[in-house]
DNA sequence: GTCCAGGATTCAG
DNA sequence: CTGAATCATGGA
């Protein structure tokens, strides 16, 4: 296999700076499950049909990408929050006076929510349910491997839904997802008589969102907040997995609350980037970096949310 | 061998 | 409505 044809290293000029372990944090912290770690320290990745490399130099980000792609630079700044909507966002959280909040932003400070097309977000999450991150980047490569459209090299853009819908059953099984070729199946099915389904689900407001994603087979709460938050960029989604249950219980006392309960608590005591606090809060807690509050938050859980 | 993973679905009560 | 069992698969 030849590999691609790379442009020579540019600088990404960002509004705020991203540290190398922030970096790192980013591109393979669970958020996407598209990009690996090169030999010469760079992330490679592709969204879309983007092919790109990005790397933190002496000088801050850079980046590179195929030759003759004329959108790659454009197309990386979208997807990196390179003009810095979500900066303002994360100085107006509640850092200040919530200290596991503060050290947690502190220990990734930079750390963006990856702006995902709906696509790239919905096929990673179903494959995520009961896996870790390394192992879902493994499915997710091999579905784009078997049945994805070649970028050259070995690069692949992610299969089509109906791409998806008519493999055989013995390349989905290859593909190690598991229970989750059926989410995929049934999920593809649904979605390849409706071409338009992003767009048209982009039109919704998020809780009406959260409700169409999970009439889809294999997306419950946890899988279509995550599509809500990294796909369809809504910020104040708050997903509740189980590091996040830890951290919410270890670090603001609430043990024993359900998930459902959780998920209201963040996007109370959050706000409208909840999902930009739940990202650094998963990620501190997933490199046991959090701390434990000095006086837990004083609240009792609430009632379940009546369901509509 | 046991336990767990960025859970969802199905079933019993 | 809630809680438990079940679902493949691989790594620690």
């Amino acid at each position: 296999m030849a590999s691609a044809e790379w442009t020579s290293w540019r600088p990404l000029r960002l509004v705020e700076d991203v540290p190398a372990a922030t970096l790192a944090e980013q591109m393979d912290g669970g958020q996407s499950f598209r990009w690996a770690l090169a030999a010469d320290g760079s992330w490679v990745g592709v969204f879309g049909r983007t092919l790109a490399a990005v790397r933190s130099g002496p000088q801050g980000l850079e980046w590179r990408g195929q030759k003759g792609a004329t959108h790659t630079e454009a197309a990386l700044r979208g997807y990196l929050d390179a003009d810095g909507a979500q900066a303002s966002l994360s100085e107006a959280l509640p850092w200040r006076s919530d200290d596991v909040l503060r050290s947690a932003r502190a220990a990734y400070l930079g750390l963006r929510i990856l702006r995902q097309d709906p696509h790239e977000a919905l096929i990673g999450f179903l494959c995520s349910s009961n896996k870790r991150i390394l192992q879902i980047r493994v499915m997710v490569a091999a579905l784009a491997a078997k049945l994805g459209e070649s970028l050259g090299g070995d690069f692949h853009a992610l299969p089509s839904w109906e791409a998806i819908a008519r493999a055989e059953e013995s390349v989905l099984r290859s593909c190690s997802l598991g229970y989750r070729a059926a989410y995929l199946r049934g999920t593809a099915k649904k979605l390849l008589v409706r071409p338009r389904w992003a767009e048209e689900f982009a039109e919704l407001e998020t809780p009406a969102l959260l409700a169409e994603l999970q009439s889809l087979p294999g997306v419950g709460p946890k899988v279509a907040a995550c599509v809500a938050l990294f796909g369809f960029g809504r910020l104040e989604s708050f997903p509740v997995d189980t590091w996040v249950v830890q951290a919410l219980a270890d670090a603001y006392g609430l043990r024993g609350w359900k998930p459902a309960q959780l998920e209201q608590f963040g996007k109370a005591h959050f706000g409208e980037a909840a999902g930009l606090a739940q990202q650094y809060l998963f990620s501190a807690a997933r490199n046991g970096r959090l701390i434990r509050a000095a006086v837990s938050v004083k609240v009792k859980p609430p009632r379940p949310r009546p369901r509509k």
